[in-house]
DNA sequence: CGCAAGTTTGACGCTGCTCAATCACTGTGG
DNA sequence: CCACAGTGATTGAGCAGCGTCAAACTTGCG
């Protein structure tokens, strides 16, 4: 059943069949919440991991001014802070951007199906340090690229995430539960702004956009004038490749 | 000897004498580097550790267009990439800025280091963890404020990190090795730019920079015009404050 | 039907970029 | 000891990308 979370972890590392049965188990009781619903508040010290089987969620802070910066969206089969039990306190915000099916994990429950699944917890280091790689990608994006390639830029990524996932259609179209000024803290720019970005996008030919779909109108283009290049997205490895590697030198 | 490192990792987690020993012993052989090198290029899969004792490296990228971010600083005490092993190769490269004393740690004898002693592989994660937290404050200070604020704000962090590890005398000032070309691109300015905005900072008696030598004038002054608030560095928590913790839910 | 939330448009101004020249400092060789 | 080159800092003029403010329009929903 929950394929996202499996598939996002096969990528990573081989898992057999125990291992993808305990990862099931964890999603047997998902419940609902709404959109702008909190999973998770700055300064707080949670007592439970969240495992999101269908919405989007998104990391956010806000500053004294009422900025909102948003760091990163989390997709269906994304786990936030699993290893959150290691720092005192969460230096950030998690939320809900549309209505969404939340398992929630106590931490016990977590650190059981760690202790016991090796292979398991390695998969999520390596999900912790792909995140770390995005992020990295999102510093290049807001200090390096201008509005149009940047906004370029997060749409290629969302759209190899949401392929990943199985949640991008054969038309190279997917929901996008995000306001122009959710797209505008993201980006560093303001709404009005990143109105008049997304008119050249549709005037270029590169993407539609009407209330929550976008489509990718031409994938190739659009990652080449926005300068995207997925591979630190790490969606393309094998879990063959990764798991030769391990058997080298990590498997202890 | 090896302050640096030990001082870092004891914030973190209580360390015993075998463990601050078997650190100590990593350093043992440091050997000298120049300005300009790079520790680890983009695209590789490097089979060393490095563990910097002296000067200042730092991560960056290079874009098409000639462009290099900057996404972070290594101090002297700062380990690299520990967990790189775990992921199939660089997604940036790590250079020097300063003539540096480094010590290479062979990929084998640092996870032989991890597997005796679980808790400096804890406190190695911890590190990786506040890493990735600094990086969210990097894309909220160049996502959302302004080239005055984003100065000041990088200034008051290199300030803590570097009184952290010893290297701040008593009037607030420190070695930064640092041109205006790189404060620009990890700023995501124009050196021009920079150079105006040092000049703002000059003139409010917030700082003196004259060569490498930058003096905090008035360090809470700063802090307040520029938005920092450091507890994401994780600097003044205690160690017992964070083994309680482990304590509790995490030691196996 | 009317309200709330989101999108779109216009006019205008400022922050920060571009291009280019000059200045300051340091290390080098004759 | 001085001329010179190279690197980095500083300055100026002009301009454009993006922000601000404000209003109109569109869409979904109770």
């Amino acid at each position: 059943m929950n394929t996202s979370l499996v598939t996002k972890l096969s990528r990573y590392i081989e898992l057999d069949e125990r291992e993808i049965a305990a990862l099931d188990h964890l999603t047997r009781n998902p419940h609902p919440m709404k959109s702008g619903e909190d999973l998770i508040q700055e300064g707080t010290n949670p007592e439970n991991v969240f495992l999101l089987m269908e919405g989007w969620g998104y990391r956010y802070s806000l500053l004294r001014n009422g900025n909102r910066q948003i760091f990163g969206y989390l997709l269906p089969g994304d786990l936030c802070d699993v290893h959150v039990f290691m720092l005192d306190k969460m230096d950030h915000s998690i939320g809900l951007l549309s209505h969404a099916m939340v398992v929630k994990i106590p931490a016990a429950e977590m650190l059981d199906l760690i202790n016991r699944f090796p292979k398991i917890e390695r998969a999520l280091w390596i999900a912790t340090l792909v995140s770390e790689s995005t992020l990295r990608q999102w510093v290049v994006n807001i200090g390096q690229r201008d509005a149009f390639e940047r906004t370029g830029h997060l749409f290629c990524e969302l759209w190899q995430r949401m392929r990943a996932v199985g949640l991008v259609n054969t038309d190279d179209q997917f929901d996008l539960p995000l306001t122009q000024i959710e797209l505008a803290d993201t980006l560093g720019m303001t709404s009005v702004h990143v109105n008049r970005t997304l008119q050249r996008l549709r005037e270029g030919g590169l993407i539609t956009l009407h209330r929550t779909r976008l489509t990718i109108l031409d994938p190739k283009r659009l990652a080449e004038v926005s300068g995207f290049d997925g591979s630190y997205l790490r969606l393309d490895q094998t879990a063959q490749h990764v798991s030769l590697r391990s058997r080298l030198s990590l498997v202890r």
